[in-house]
RNA sequence: GGUGCCAUAGCCAAGUGGUAAGGCAGUGGUCUGCAAAACCACCAUUCCCCAGUUCAAAUCUGGGUGGCACCUCCA
């Protein structure tokens, strides 16, 4: 193992197994998680894109503390909050084009597994039992810490919690806990408990991944202690060659710099975000950044007169996003109309050979989806150099147009996004923004019509009066070959 | 105290030894009754600072400065 970048080799050819750490759902998805699951979900779409058939694994811990204090509080069954929360997390990362995982396997779904390999931890000697909870012995697994880098001595001169002296290290971490009062229990040879938090990911990576697998994903904050106890357990029973062969972790999130956090106010719940920007506009914004990236993320406090409580938010990186995600559909929806839906495509163009290229080569390189964007930028401007184009040969325009839409879609497949219908993701951001400016659609459209009336009888003074009338309420006026439209200024 | 990460134009952001992708904003132009969109042109002799290695450095090494994260629940 290196932390380094390193040429990858699947164990089977054209074959990725795939684990991430999915959610412990005891509240609302916020946008940190939208953002990992995006981060792995394009992981996944990139390897398929370039040709691996890919068996994607994202748990769900839906036994743990966290989980029983919230359902304590709310006088709810642990089991059945986690089912409801789990549930929300994925319509809302359905939101985002975060595709379902292949396999969503559960801690109270694996106890069996997770005892065996309990077991096989305390006849390796790496785990002891005490009291009914079972701990596991970090300084009996020597490569401890060799994934985040930290070695026991220095983990135990900056230990800032109070030492259990049950435990034989500090270091040393629950395998599993004997149950509480009110909390959820299964039977065990340790008498009645539940299992520790890290050891759910070991018992399940096997399960379905088995003993060694490809790619292992999670948030940065999970590489310790989370990942590196993870190696413990499975390397600890099955051998210091098991286990993955590849971590990839993603940056976090930032706001105006600061860390998002409760205390700051700055957690945003993934139905906001996407109910006030799209859930691509997300999406997006986040594949115009390298996955490994700290990602800054720009809102702004909406305070009705410049002071007093706040009513609102604009998330103005997100709403940026959106106008240029926008353009995309726009050209996709030109696209569509001018070639149809039967347009043979012909042999492929240099452009689009190009892009399909660019994209192979970015997303071969540690998934570089910005240079994956910059690409797709190129091949949108030829597009539309093509529509705009009058002269030369019709039927060669047509047929280079629907390879590029084609190709446009296909690479942003890689990255999720571009999937929509232009026509239904264009009425969708308008209504969000005739809803975001509370506009008066009514008499948008008697004004249109009263322009329309000027415009017939050639007064254009008062047409242009009625422009500016519009323009004052934030709609732009197009006049187009196929008739008058409008959309809403979103200048920021 | 320990372990890491980051610093590229007004802004966002790729680029890890071969002479600075892409986007936003801006400026000029084409098109348009006027607009918008789109298109075309321009827009970093230079990559936080200093020293070093090299024929060659944003990229490597050493030393600074500034910012951030993890070591405790956190995506």
């Amino acid at each position: 193992m290196h932390r380094a970048k390193v040429a990858f080799e699947p164990l089977a050819p054209g074959e990725v197994g795939m684990y991430v750490c999915g959610p412990t759902p005891y509240a609302p998805a916020h946008i940190g998680h939208a953002f990992s699951a995006i981060s792995f979900d394009t992981i996944r779409r990139a390897l398929q894109f370039l040709g691996y058939r890919v068996r994607y694994v994202r748990n769900v811990t839906d036994v743990e503390d966290k989980i029983i204090k919230r359902a304590n509080e709310l006088g709810e069954d642990p089991m059945a909050l986690a089912a409801r929360f789990a549930a929300d997390y994925n319509r809302d990362m359905a939101r985002f084009g975060v595709m379902a995982p292949d396999v969503e396997p559960k801690v109270s779904t694996h106890i069996p597994e997770i005892i065996a390999l309990i077991e096989k931890l305390i006849a390796n000697e790496r785990a002891y039992a005490v009291d009914g909870d079972v701990y596991y012995a970090c300084e009996r697994f020597a490569p401890y810490g060799k994934l985040s880098g930290q070695s026991l001595e220095d983990l135990r001169a900056g230990a800032r919690v109070e030492v259990d002296e049950r435990k034989q290290s500090p270091a040393d971490f629950a395998l599993w806990k004997a149950a509480k009062p009110g909390e959820p229990w299964w039977e065990s040879p340790w008498g009645k408990g539940r299992p520790g938090w890290h050891i759910e990911c070991s018992a399940m990576t096997t399960a379905h991944l088995g003993v060694t697998f490809d790619l292992h994903g999670g948030g940065k904050d999970l590489i310790f202690p989370h990942h590196e106890n993870e190696i413990a357990q499975s390397q600890g029973a099955y051998g210091e060659d098991t286990f993955a062969r590849h971590w990839m972790h993603n940056g976090f999130l930032n706001f105006g710099g600061v860390k998002m956090s409760k205390s700051l106010g700055n957690v945003f719940n993934c139905d906001q975000i996407a109910d006030a920007v799209g859930g691509e506009a997300l999406r997006f914004f986040c594949v115009e950044h390298h996955y490994r990236s700290p990602v800054d993320f720009e809102v702004e406090e909406v305070r009705p007169g410049g002071e007093g409580a706040v009513t609102g938010v604009r998330f103005r990186s997100l709403e940026a996003a959106d106008r240029r995600l926008e353009k995309f559909y726009v050209t996709l929806q030109k696209i569509d109309r001018l070639v149809g839906a039967n347009a043979d495509p012909g042999a492929e163009i240099t452009e689009v050979a190009q892009l399909r290229a660019t994209a192979r080569e970015g997303l071969a390189d540690d998934f570089n989806a910005p240079i994956v964007m910059a690409a797709l930028h190129v091949a949108l401007t030829h597009a539309n150099r093509l529509l705009d184009e009058t002269k030369g040969d019709k039927a060669l325009r047509k047929r280079s147009l629907a390879q590029l839409a084609a190709a446009l879609r296909e690479v942003g497949a890689a990255l999720g996004i571009l999937a929509d219908d232009p026509a239904r993701y264009l009425a969708a951001r308008r209504d969000r923004l005739v809803a975001r400016n509370r506009l008066d659609v009514p008499r948008v459209e008697q004004l249109l019509a009263d322009r329309a009336a000027a415009r017939a009888a050639k007064d254009f003074t008062r047409a242009d009066a009625v422009r500016t009338e519009l323009a004052g309420l934030g709609v732009s006026v197009l006049d187009t070959p196929a008739g008058t439209d409008w959309t809403v200024q979103d200048a920021g």
